[in-house]
DNA sequence: CCTGCAAATGTTATAATGTTTCAAACTTTG
DNA sequence: CAAAGTTTGAAACATTATAACATTTGCAGG
């Protein structure tokens, strides 16, 4: 058992969704929403996947399984995730990735392995201040944040210079 | 005149667009690049506007000035000046906007207006060093960073609070 | 000059991503 | 049950971006 579930490093995958998906059947529970079969599919789709995944990458494993839908089901129940705070969009992507830090509805920061496409988030307080305090000097009332760091994860770093 | 020209007080825009215009001629004769008239067409139009463009709004004020253009035409003279460093792509609005530290290839902190659409490009280096530092400390060999702010802009702050 | 190469542009079609609209089904609640 | 609100289905459409191939332009060398 790795010492923290980083995405780099090996783990049970299939136990990672599990948890996942319970925290948000709580989330929506506590908050009386309804965390739909649609809903909860597509958040078990794009938590199985180990990089983000389109609307319409989602949209192809659904017609798979049998269930036709169309782009606004997926759109609608993205959009639900999205609103609490179950999944986050990588703008420079256009593709959706499960929160791992799930509850309440933030931006974190993504560091996005260019090689493997696989995706860190991580909660950086330095960064938010810096950005904060950036805004407050030029009067900038910030609501908002993407930050998205495309790069070379540990792993295809290693793979391709040496060390 | 402003103390400095940030683009939420009033300037002459037209002397930034021939200041920029006069930067880019100079930066792409310097390392032998060809600013084509449609490349500095293109340029020109995105300077001229005080909100980000879409491809296909340049496309359409091409087309209103009798260059009948096609999408790939537009792209193309995008990814050059995008190359060239002389625009930015704003990944969460799909659109660009003129670079105002044109010359080397870098990426800014933007701050977008979700009222009136201006955006204003800092470049702070604190939050460089934390996302450098927060990468490093997970082994993330970070090359791109998008980073995005969606607020309110002190102007349109003044207008819809009151302070 | 002209010839041939590379870079840039034109042109057509198509792919990928996202939204609008309206109808039908389901859920909750009085 | 009935009404109201929410969720889903379905068709069409809008927007953003790229592929593929033909044509033109700029320029170096014969």
């Amino acid at each position: 058992m790795p010492e923290r579930a980083l995405p780099y490093r090996p783990h049970n995958h299939e136990a990672c969704v599990s948890q996942a998906l319970a925290d948000a059947r709580a989330i929506c529970r506590q908050q009386n929403a309804r965390l739909t079969p649609i809903r909860e599919r597509v958040l078990e789709l794009i938590w199985q996947s180990h990089k983000p995944l389109g609307a319409y990458d989602i949209l192809a494993m659904l017609s798979t399984e049998g269930h036709n839908a169309a782009p606004p089901t997926v759109y609608r129940a993205l959009d639900f995730l999205l609103q609490y705070g179950l999944v986050h969009r990588i703008a420079s992507l256009n593709a959706f990735t499960g929160c791992t830090h799930a509850g309440e509805h933030h931006r974190g920061t993504f560091l996005i392995c260019r090689q493997c496409g696989n995706v860190l988030e991580l909660d950086v307080p330095d960064v938010s201040r810096a950005v904060e305090a950036a805004a407050a000097e030029v009067a900038f009332q910030p609501e908002e944040v993407t930050l998205e760091v495309a790069g070379l994860c540990p792993r295809c770093r290693g793979e391709s210079g040496h060390a």
